[in-house]
DNA sequence: AATATTTTGCAACATTGTTGCATTGCATTA
DNA sequence: TAATGCAATGCAACAATGTTGCAAAATATT
């Protein structure tokens, strides 16, 4: 139960309006917005995110990465992404937490992945399914939601031949 | 898989028909209807989720029963109820995987967990909402679901006052 | 009771995650 | 652009979690 609370203004996070950025452009530009410092470790493991089609975990990175930076940057980074609403953590069963981009309406402190996702049971591939939304639970009384997470492992449509 | 078919409707795990039953007896009754040689840590442990109303991780019965019986023993006899289908796991954002007795139509290699959970961000409890079954979901095409987890987290009817 | 089979404890190791602190690098301002 | 203040990083040390092989102990079977 360690949950940091910053409270931020809404900021919008992945597309700029009117331009196609290049990455490296685009890069700077989500750190900024975030008021985040640009630094190389943050540069590079932004840049893993935008460039995979699925959600990364930290083992991911760090392999990824090799030498280039301690283990301990990964951390802290992963940690200020989410904390700043630039990634979000998706739940599994493999105690293998898994992180993906947010979409432009979570913003620090106030995480908008009310999406659901899959796992791929073969190539382990994580998806968000950004536009498949988490149908609303009833619950019995006297529990309030809070927050949903749904998560659909299976075959994936790459693996399904 | 050979499955002694229980004729009555829906009976659960924690109850025998036709007599009310010791909890020592009913321990027994689940490990060797399970083709499970009944040891003390087996018994030990399987009581801990009989006698606890929220789901437990690895951790919670390191700590409850001390130096009784080794970590390695835990991490094996968890592993052996989940393969045997006597509880499931729950999964997290927070790398602490929680398992929770399973009802009578698990068994072996094919586990029937396709109800609702919720986890207490309060009090840190996590419930199997038995009677509230996930819904179903439609996914993209060449995508197949195999199973679906649903986890619902937020303050429970206890906290909730 | 004797034997065959499983389970357990232990040791050793691997992976994952956390914290404090000195050093480095970034951003701001002069 | 250079000086300065603050934030981020690397490193070390540690904690927590998980895995494997093997001998000893416990359980089930005969
Ligand atoms: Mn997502
Ligand atoms: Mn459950
Ligand atoms: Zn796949
Ligand atoms: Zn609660």
């Amino acid at each position: 139960m360690k949950k940091t609370a910053v409270v931020l203004p809404m900021v919008s996070l992945r597309t700029t309006p009117n331009s196609v950025m290049e990455t490296q452009e685009r890069i700077v530009d989500i750190l900024k917005k975030n008021s985040l410092s640009v630094t190389d470790s943050r540069k590079k493991i932004l840049r893993y995110f935008l460039e995979s089609d699925g959600a990364l975990a930290h083992a991911d990175i760090e392999h990824q990465s090799g030498t280039e930076f301690d283990r301990v940057t990964i951390y802290r980074t992963l940690q200020t992404f989410v904390d700043k609403g630039i990634i979000h953590t998706i739940p599994t069963a493999d105690n293998a937490v898994r992180y993906a981009l947010c979409k432009d309406d979570c913003y620090a402190g106030h995480h908008h992945d009310d999406h659901v996702h899959f796992m791929c049971d073969q190539c382990g591939t994580t998806y968000c399914l950004d536009h498949i939304t988490v149908p609303g639970i009833s619950l019995p009384a006297g529990f309030k939601a809070q927050q949903t997470d749904l998560v659909v492992s299976g075959i994936c449509s790459k693996c399904n031949n």
